[in-house]
DNA sequence: ATGCTATTTTTTGCATACAAAATTTATTTG
DNA sequence: CAAATAAATTTTGTATGCAAAAAATAGCAT
């Protein structure tokens, strides 16, 4: 018997499109609240409306950008009450996740966490931020994927990408890393120990501590954004 | 000043064709597994391809059809694992929900509430299945918006509309159903107490039960398909 | 008949064309 | 000069056309 022939075709033009559109979305190359003219777009990426269109209905499905009848697309700007309620579903989701991952984990899956863990930490030595950044969501990821639900997963993914746009410009000063640094540690031992209680509780501390710097982040801008206003 | 003249025109096509085929698909007149041809919508619906084509992308984006590279789009067919699944996230969902809710309900909202409750049982005694369902539902929509968190609240319609097309066949029995009622009623005196753990409790015990009766009738479904086949 | 290959047909994916709506610019009027 | 209005331009929304891929059919060999 051969072996399945899996073609690896390159992914449709519109999920390219959405792919690229995303990470524009979340390193603010395009603004919230910025108009998405389809035109520029497709003319930037080399890719009739058509395609772009298809892929801008993703994101809007997504919650990525809001749909303006007759006038195109925008990205999606967050009030500070859509940042709390983000955060108060993404702690729910992450507090699941560290529930069931405590239950469900490999052995396999729990070293590789703990190797995420020590490579997060040299990136921060080095200071890397993107990588810090990267690693840090990684380790998220590989926590949500040792809970075994890709229902729980998708849906993970999917809130969380509101808020890299947001996360991605947070810098949080020594303390607080040290404490989400803490945090993170004790994510491992629970995982480990196979405590879903203690998983549980420490990802709701984490989000919430996550919460509180990303809302600081935000009041610091908009205030430096008023008073550039009014200078 | 005059008044905000809001102009309501009708939806975008593509909104109006993904809101068609959610209902297709909610009402099993697509067959889970089976392929959306886009020439037969496009006749049927009377669009062009086009916004047919960008309603099918939205879809995929809610997980409600799958899209196979080159091969179109076909209706999510959930596996057993799936449906546990997605109840899993359900169930977590609705919690939180009721969580909040008890902590957030209005007396307006709490009195519409009981008033569906009432409606639902009416529909029940009625023996109408079909308004039952609705009123089912509208119940949980309620709860859920009186949590007060728009991203909960799309979450839940999100992977809420997974579960539709197999709960629309779901048929309980007598003890089923007075548990439910029971349940429906313990709701209702846990938002009345603003008692955020009994409405978790309770929550989590209904969708329990929920999730039993849907994965009993699907094997029962998946039994007679595999009997009807032999013979 | 069965399995394989070639040909036709269908279907999807993308680009383009056209119509309708919104936005911008120009013009007029007070 | 400001406000209002009208014309021009841009931009979105939808339909259609064409190419590539997949599926179906037909023909051929064993």
């Amino acid at each position: 018997m051969s072996a399945e022939i899996i073609s690896i075709p390159r992914p449709a033009l519109h999920e390219q499109v959405a792919h690229r559109l995303r990470q524009m979305l979340v390193e603010n190359r395009i603004a919230p609240g910025a108009k998405l003219n389809e035109r520029a777009l497709s003319d930037e990426l080399n890719v009739s409306r058509t395609p772009l269109r298809e892929a801008i209905k993703m994101l809007a499905a997504e919650g990525l950008v809001e749909l303006l009848p007759n006038r195109g697309a925008i990205a999606v700007e967050l009030t500070e009450q859509d940042v709390l309620n983000t955060f108060e579903v993404m702690a729910m989701l992450e507090a699941q996740s560290g529930e069931l991952a405590a239950q469900r984990i490999t052995d396999a899956e729990l070293l590789e966490i703990k190797a995420l863990h020590f490579e997060m930490l040299a990136a921060h030595t080095r200071a890397d931020l993107s990588a810090y950044y990267r690693l840090n969501a990684t380790i998220h990821s590989a926590i949500n994927a040792a809970a075994k639900n890709a229902v729980l997963s998708s849906t993970y993914k999917q809130v969380n990408a509101r808020l890299q746009a947001l996360r991605f410009r947070s810098n949080q000063d020594e303390d607080k890393w040290k404490a989400a640094v803490n945090e993170h540690e004790q994510m491992i031992h629970a995982l480990e120990a196979g405590d879903p209680q203690a998983m549980r509780k420490v990802l709701l501390t984490h989000l919430h501590n996550k919460r509180d710097v990303v809302v600081a982040q935000l009041r610091a801008d908009a205030h430096s954004a008023s008073s550039k206003a009014k200078a």
